[in-house]
RNA sequence: GCGGGGGUCGCCUAGCCUGGUAGGGCGUGGGAUUGCUAAUCCCAUGUUCGAAAGAGCUCGUGGGUUCGAAUCCCACUCCCCGCGCCA
């Protein structure tokens, strides 16, 4: 959610923003909403003083014990104002509520430095990473090709109970499933960050602060009967874990990983990438969050954008790291890098990471705070995220780029002791 | 699931029975005093509307009763303790 403040005093940052991101939005609708909200909450307001005016005057006369006319007037009067107000309450709220909503699906301001484009073919690259140089392996197979003939995944039953976008993973490929999440929060972890094991189920007040309403029936699963949904990413648990709390500015920023199975239904994907687990329903990730002062967002941005970019680099993947343009970016943030790996097997660059800065528009929604000793007064936080590693994805790049001529598949060195020294990947071992 | 206890301003707590402006402590900021520090004292310390003066709202949430609700009634919710069930 924006500064409401940015609505009244410089809408032309809003529009200009709209128009970068090519999206239609009823600004002037709100701008009137707002306008006649504020109307009624003066109005609302008058009554309300009276009232109390009224009520002490009441109180003051029956403690004096004085002549019951003078009450009876002004509690008449009382009366009558109950119910002016409750009429001026219920327009109020309708306005409020309309307002609301607009507010709260107005997409994040952008960054100056984001590109203006329409489509993610004006996404940028800004940096190159060769890793094993996998371009160069002639006749590469794809990982459904690779993984099924190693026996390490099934799809076929994954489908038969689960439907589609659903896997087994077997053998060794459990292992290298569990290596890179125990590399990833070894990673982090000696990287100052707090590691954190979040719900996968959160309420719905929640999830609200950390993703746009209309995301919901795109992407967020629901259990029935209840006000629980199935976490798409670990960041919803973590982004509002201090939802309506007051942070000492001194511990900022804070740096957490998290590690956690991501539930996603893919509504909008349909007939993208359906065979194998390059996209699929669920899948294991580590995330980091980070809630940080707002003067300081746009360094820790940088360097979280690095230290994933080493964490790939240690993996030997071959990469690249782009900025997003402006029809790319996601609503709730501000400016958003990929790191796209290699896939030798789809002869193309595909996402494995998204890093963004969220500024305040999460911990606006959250009410995530901290007190400023400096200033003395409470300022919103800027939330930061960023995969580290989403490993089914991840498997599928380290599959396809250390894939080798006799079938089998190379362990990355990083990940060997994570996996009892094994060295390679082959049927049956 | 059953029984009990609880949710009050950043944190802690009083008030609830008996309805009439939410009080105190801690922390934080500012000021006073003092060789320095400490201690002490004073002021401030949520949010909304407003240019300001000022006013409104805020006692887990939502209803109800009442002229008036933190306080009484109902429903919901979350936390804690016990019982039950359970990996």
């Amino acid at each position: 959610m924006l500064d409401s403040k940015l609505l009244r005093e410089n809408p032309n940052i809003i529009e200009s923003m709209l128009n970068r991101r090519g999206v239609n939005f009823p600004l002037g609708e709100l701008i009137s909403l707002d306008k006649k909200r504020r109307q009624l909450i003066i109005e609302l307001q008058d009554c309300k003083h009276r009232k109390n005016v009224l009520a002490q005057s009441i109180a003051q006369k029956k403690k004096e014990a004085k002549n019951s006319d003078a009450i009876y007037n002004e509690i008449n009067e009382m009366k009558k104002l109950g119910t002016k107000i409750l009429q001026l309450e219920k327009e109020q709220n309708e306005t409020q509520t309309k307002y609301q909503d607009l507010m709260m699906s107005i997409p994040n301001i952008l960054h100056d430095s984001v590109p203006v484009g329409r489509s993610e073919n004006e996404n940028v690259v800004i940096r190159e990473y060769g890793g094993r140089n996998a371009k160069t392996i002639v006749a590469p197979r794809d990982h459904i090709d690779i993984a099924t003939s190693l026996d390490l995944i099934d799809l076929e039953r994954a489908a038969k109970i689960s439907g589609a976008r659903f896997y087994f993973l077997k053998n060794q490929l459990v292992k290298l499933n569990q290596a890179l999440l125990n590399f990833g929060l070894d990673y982090l972890s000696n990287s100052g960050y707090v590691l954190t094991h979040p719900p996968y189920m959160i309420r719905r007040e929640a999830m609200e602060g950390a993703v746009i309403l209309g995301d919901f029936e795109q992407v967020i699963y629901k259990i029935d009967g209840e006000d629980l949904y199935l976490i798409g990413t670990s960041e919803h648990a973590v982004v509002s874990m201090h939802m309506d709390e007051i942070l000492e500015g001194k511990n900022l920023p804070l740096r957490y990983s998290c590690v956690s199975p991501c539930f996603r239904k893919e509504a909008g994907a349909h007939g993208r990438d359906m065979k194998g687990i390059f996209r699929v329903h669920q899948f294991e990730k580590v995330e980091q969050v980070i809630f940080s002062r707002p003067e300081d967002s746009w360094k820790e941005h940088e360097k979280m954008l690095e230290l994933t970019e080493k964490f790939y680099e240690k993996l030997g993947l071959p990469f690249r790291t782009i900025l997003l343009c402006s029809a790319d970016v996601g609503k709730v943030s501000a400016k958003t890098f990929d790191i796209e790996a290699w896939f030798p097997g789809q002869n193309n660059y595909r996402e494995l990471v998204s890093c963004s800065n969220c500024l305040d528009y999460q911990a606006r929604r959250l009410r995530t705070r901290f007190r400023d000793s400096v200033r003395d007064e409470s300022r919103f936080v800027h939330t930061l995220n960023s995969t580290l590693v989403a490993t089914e994805r991840t498997m599928v790049s380290i599959i396809e780029n250390y894939q080798t001529d006799a079938g089998s598949i190379e362990v990355p060195e990083i990940l060997q002791k994570y996996m009892g020294d094994i060295k390679e990947i082959k049927l049956n071992h």
